[in-house]
DNA sequence: CGATTGTATTTTGGATCCAGTATTACTTGT
DNA sequence: ACAAGTAATACTGGATCCAAAATACAATCG
């Protein structure tokens, strides 16, 4: 028998969860301080586990610190979202062109189940499960590469950029336009036509990324 | 009056320093466990600020932390290592694609110091100091883009793919041809030549990566 | 003699406590 | 009334202590 230990569940690791969430949801709001110990007591857990989560985060680049100040949410301007996202393209670019000379028949189906499941939390009105799947469909994709620190790299530059997601999935066309895209990335993979699943891709950034202007400037008025 | 506070050097800053030092000189063997009393007696301080550090190396991904088993330096195995090098590649061709459009010409000027530092480090034999000194070259090249997150991740990627460079330098033909590469590079940057530099840039790094490929191939025999 | 279970030791994870620094509020002087 | 200096307060950084889990070792049973 050789079976898989289950990795213990820590302190700082749900810690970390409900951080990431909190920043996710805006619950926590991008540029505003984060109190360990107002943190601590909330949680119901000494402030060493909270120091240890947020030491994380700072290496990923998820919030800012400043000896003996604190630590904040980072905040994400227009151009600092669209650098990330230029990141994003770049990199996931590449994990595309390599995961497609290798993907199974098994991987295309779990990238039209995580479609399926974007599709159904749309539907329903649950913005952080869509959230979610969405995440699932794109990484099913990048998995194949098997390129794990590109990976590394992509999933810390989601989280970073997935800021305002939840306010962006809210709306009816931006929905319907997503389901729309990714279909047409599981058919250019389905035909491993290389060159147009990148112009697809190209072509869903250019969407989020048209989407997301107008959504901020209708956020300054 | 808008001055910048100087930042204090904490214990955990002191701390990541000399573990990123240990790495990079290979004293911390790649795969090997890291003991935190150990280090912590070693460096005369308590393990809370060795703590501190192994999380944010851990958000780097420069050590592998399993819950309850510790730390160990994560390994690079010539396949992960070209994968590093791949990445930092196509990041580093989109900084200067953009940087060639902004750069000035003291920027120019750092580039052509940098680069005699270089030069310098490598004829007295310093390795530590030409690794840094190849750092600071690159980067004044990086930072002209004016793109802080690609530029961190830069960063990340250059110490987690730094670790064998000390063994790389010392070999006195792998500093000729670096010092000859730069010097086209500086002169393709002076030039505004985009595709000329992407090109050298190209070639910089196929030679390094044969080079390792020698290297590793030595080191198995 | 080998394997398995129980025990001791080592090492990490978390809590509490203390010290040093930054921020805020208040007081005092002009 | 406003500014500057000072005192009070709040929060972070570090050390020590304790608990829990993993590993190493030994003893016992088949």
């Amino acid at each position: 028998m050789d079976i898989e230990a289950r990795p213990p569940q820590t302190t700082q690791q749900y810690v970390l969860e409900q951080l990431r969430r909190a920043i996710l949801t805006g619950q926590l709001a991008p540029g505003s301080a984060i109190r360990q110990d107002a943190l601590a007591e909330q949680l119901g857990v000494s402030r060493v586990p909270i120091r240890e989560a947020l030491k994380i985060l700072e290496g990923e680049g998820q919030v800012i610190y400043r000896p003996r100040r604190g630590y904040m949410v980072a905040e994400l301007a227009l151009e600092d979202f669209l650098e990330v996202y230029r990141i994003r393209q770049i990199l996931e670019e590449e994990a595309v062109r390599r995961a497609i000379e290798r993907i199974t028949d098994e991987d295309i189906q779990r990238l039209q189940d995580a479609h399926a499941d974007v599709v159904a939390a749309g539907q329903a009105g649950e913005i952080i499960a869509m959230a979610a799947a969405n995440r699932r469909f794109h990484f099913t994709l990048i998995d194949a590469a098997g390129m794990p620190r590109l990976r590394r790299f992509l999933s810390i530059l989601w989280d970073a950029s997935d800021v305002y997601r939840s306010l962006y999935y809210s709306e009816e066309s931006n929905r319907e336009r997503v389901e729309h895209e990714h279909q047409g990335i599981i058919d250019a993979v389905r035909a491993r036509d290389t060159e147009d699943l990148i112009r697809r891709l190209g072509e869903h950034r250019e969407g989020t990324v048209a989407t997301f202007r107008e959504f901020m400037a209708k956020q300054d008025t």
